[in-house]
DNA sequence: CATCATAATCTCATATTAAGAGATTTTGTT
DNA sequence: AACAAAATCTCTTAATATGAGATTATGATG
């Protein structure tokens, strides 16, 4: 994963920006990045002159106004985004909840587009902030649909975490639980991310069957008793599937 | 402004993303940028395993999902949006309209983040919709604080668009109208970008009085005077020169 | 299921050009 | 005006990006 080529070298510095980490000085970019003070500088102008990234007046730099203009052009190209909202607005005028598309990219859970009809929205996952793999309704309801060899590494990688919040305590009793998962085709998790929140999930698959992203309804803990659950659970599942069979067939692989 | 090194020939790639343009096949690609076979697939796969760009079903690509995650932070870095938010609301909760900040980039406005009490608001141009510069109450804002020598390419490119609005025929007369616009401190369009809506503008400033944002505030021709588009013009003259003021004092210059 | 057409990747010799040490200039502060 | 810090420049060398062409995946078709 390190960069091996100076193309990935100066995508690396956009890399390193992050939400503990949102301003960077150059002294620092050379130590982290471990770039010389010409190469960093260098790196910085053509990155400044393409607006992804903007210095500030303390000399410090963050992300620029190019990373702006192209979100607004992902989300009118996002197919998810697209095709996903008219089904939000189903399941968000059907029950007080927020309900949300999110992607799997990376490590990461990434939330592209979402729609709220309760009064106080609890969801602290807007748009484009990652979510952990290890935690929720909505990476399980992904993980649970992986050909094994995609999963078990996965899995070992976030054992901590999923054995936090009961999945099983080996990585092959957390298998067994998915494969629960799978059989009832959505994912339930009660608080795991937000305290008295309740997620409920199903995967989106693309034309080989392989899960990519996710539909996920948050809904007050308060709110629901067990039959409901299954309720929503079947309509968020009906819903996923629609915008999996919305998306164009035939093509060739991609990284997931 | 032609990429020069293979730093720039990557980020080349993304530039070509568009509205009009949101998804390319690779043989496209190879034309539109003039690079060969090897060389293009090793750029597209280089962006893809960032996340920049992911590929959609039928082999063309996308923006991708790191863009999403990178205009997250943006919120959360950008000193204007942090800054400006509650500014903002000030303006929105006096009338209903329209209020957002815009940044100056390129030779293109974007709105960075915007409030809106209006019923129906009435803008076209959310968060990334980059605007031209020669029509609209934004433009005018900021080119009416720019130093004579910087300005006057700029008018001469967007000639078109401001003899179109009435500004002036020749490039001295727009400078003329640009000054009396300075004087008054803001600027006020009537219905250039959207068809009967007044938009009513002032520009931002960095530490050292160059503009670089605007502040502006969009309401329905019908609900606005003569005498109240001054009042309105007053405040947001106040709120963009208050947000001008939050900025951190000292610093390098950097390149607008 | 074999064949075909297209898309994507690989190989490798060569020219191109990134990289960095250190000097120099620019910028802001005292 | 003098100083300190930040940013840029110069120039040589080693590193590596490039593309023609061949090769391998991949999905479509009969």
């Amino acid at each position: 994963m390190k960069p091996t080529n100076s193309l990935e070298r100066v995508l690396a510095v956009l890399e390193v920006f992050s939400e503990e980490r949102l301003e960077w000085m150059p002294e620092d970019l050379m130590r982290e990045l471990g770039y010389s003070r010409p190469t960093l500088y260098r790196y910085l102008k053509i990155l400044k002159d393409a607006g992804f990234l903007m210095s500030t007046r303390n000399s410090g730099v963050t992300l620029g106004p190019k990373v702006v203009e192209m979100d607004y052009l992902t989300r009118r190209s996002d197919a998810l985004v697209l095709h996903g909202v008219p089904y939000l607005k189903e399941l968000t005028t059907a029950y007080s909840c927020t309900a949300m598309v999110l992607r799997w990219y990376g490590n990461k859970i990434l939330c592209v587009v979402s729609e709220s009809s309760a009064k106080k929205p609890i969801s602290s996952y807007p748009r484009g902030r990652p979510m952990p793999l290890g935690r929720g309704a909505i990476a399980r309801s992904i993980m649970a649909f992986l050909p094994r060899p995609r999963l078990l590494p996965l899995v070992e990688r976030n054992l901590a975490d999923l054995r936090s919040v009961g999945l099983g305590d080996t990585a092959e009793d957390v298998l067994k639980s998915l494969k629960k998962v799978r059989k009832a085709g959505f994912s339930v998790a009660y608080g795991e991310v937000t305290p008295g929140a309740v997620g409920i999930a199903a995967p989106i698959f693309d034309d080989r069957h392989y899960p990519i992203a996710s539909v996920c309804v948050t809904i007050a803990g308060n709110l629901v008793t067990g039959a409901l659950i299954d309720q929503i659970g079947a309509e968020v599942r009906r819903v996923a599937l629609q915008i999996s069979a919305d998306q164009p067939r035939q093509g060739r692989k991609s990284k997931p």
